[in-house]
DNA sequence: TCTATTAAGGATATAAAATATCCCTATTTC
DNA sequence: GAAATAGGGATATTTTATATCCTTAATAGA
């Protein structure tokens, strides 16, 4: 049970996104270059963050993309499940309607504690991810990565921005 | 990014053992009938809690599985452990390492921000499997599950248990 | 107006993982 | 000795993730 790869591109894009001067935008040209990504796949990402409504686009030379809020408005959990989706690890089968000894139509009133504590564990981790907003990690970021690394790709992206 | 149905199968084949008297063992085929599921296929199941030491066995006619612990002392996280891995379910593909701003020969020092924070998420997830005891679904199980229906599995289980 | 560049998205191909079955072996019970 | 069992290797099928290609509509700038 892995996360897709895809997650991991979206918030390093929204990471520099969050850098961009108020109005410019950034091309997936860019992002893929500056990630090392292909350019068509990590579209694919770009696009569901846009449809979520994380990020603004505009089209044309010039044209990208942009955060829709301020970094302090968006949640890893915003970014993880606008790639990934908001569907639980676990799903239910409902094996239990396979029990030998059921009384024919018996029903079952809604989820078992099965399922129940498996999406408390689930809700845990969104949880998690929903306390952490985007600016959180730009700071840790900015604290963790040389200042002179820092510096340099700022100007790289600034460089490309639309 | 969804549990293998083997995690479910697992988790209530260790609630069934749970009700089995000390010192009987239940086989794949009573489990795999009992739940409805392929046998061939449940036994991997049965053969990564075995693995994990979660439970014993025993081979030959009347032969099959048993708790190797007390309920109490069996966490959910043991158990979907045991089945689906102990992997993070963020992988860090070390993205920024493509940077091309980055210095030739600069050596990131570990994980960066956006993989502690996942990772984070992945062990609130964990911690909250490992806070319930298979001794606690088993009481909620009690409770939740009709009484003749729970009196009747376990005649059910008995009359196969070797 | 014309050209270059872009995001969006449909179609398709490839690789990897989950699901499932089959078969053989060693062990145990009776 | 016969029947039943767990263990495990080999393999097939299905689903998901990864990746590429191509067309369309919008935009900026010459
Ligand atoms: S016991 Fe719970 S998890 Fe299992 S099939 Fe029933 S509802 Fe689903
Ligand atoms: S920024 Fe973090 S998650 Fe991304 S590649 Fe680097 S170490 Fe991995």
């Amino acid at each position: 049970m892995i996360l897709k790869s895809q997650v991991e591109w979206a918030l390093h894009c929204c990471a520099i996104l969050a850098g961009l001067p108020a109005g410019r935008y950034l091309s997936t040209k860019a992002l893929a270059e500056f990630h090392g990504l292909p350019k068509e796949y990590l579209s694919k990402a770009l696009q569901s963050l846009s449809q979520a409504g994380l990020v603004d686009t505009t089209l044309g030379p010039s044209g990208g993309y942009r955060l829709a809020k301020a970094p302090a408005e968006l949640t890893f959990l915003d970014i993880v499940e606008a790639v990934e989706g908001n569907a639980r690890t676990f799903v239910c089968n409902n094996i239990r309607a396979n029990n030998p000894c059921r009384p024919l139509g018996y029903c079952e009133s809604g989820p078992c504690a099965v399922a129940r504590i498996m999406w408390e564990a689930d809700e845990a981790w969104r949880q998690k991810l929903r306390s952490v907003r985007l600016s959180d990690l730009i700071e840790t970021l900015s604290r963790d990565i040389p200042a002179e690394l820092w510096k340099s790709s700022f100007e790289w992206v600034l460089e490309r921005a639309g």
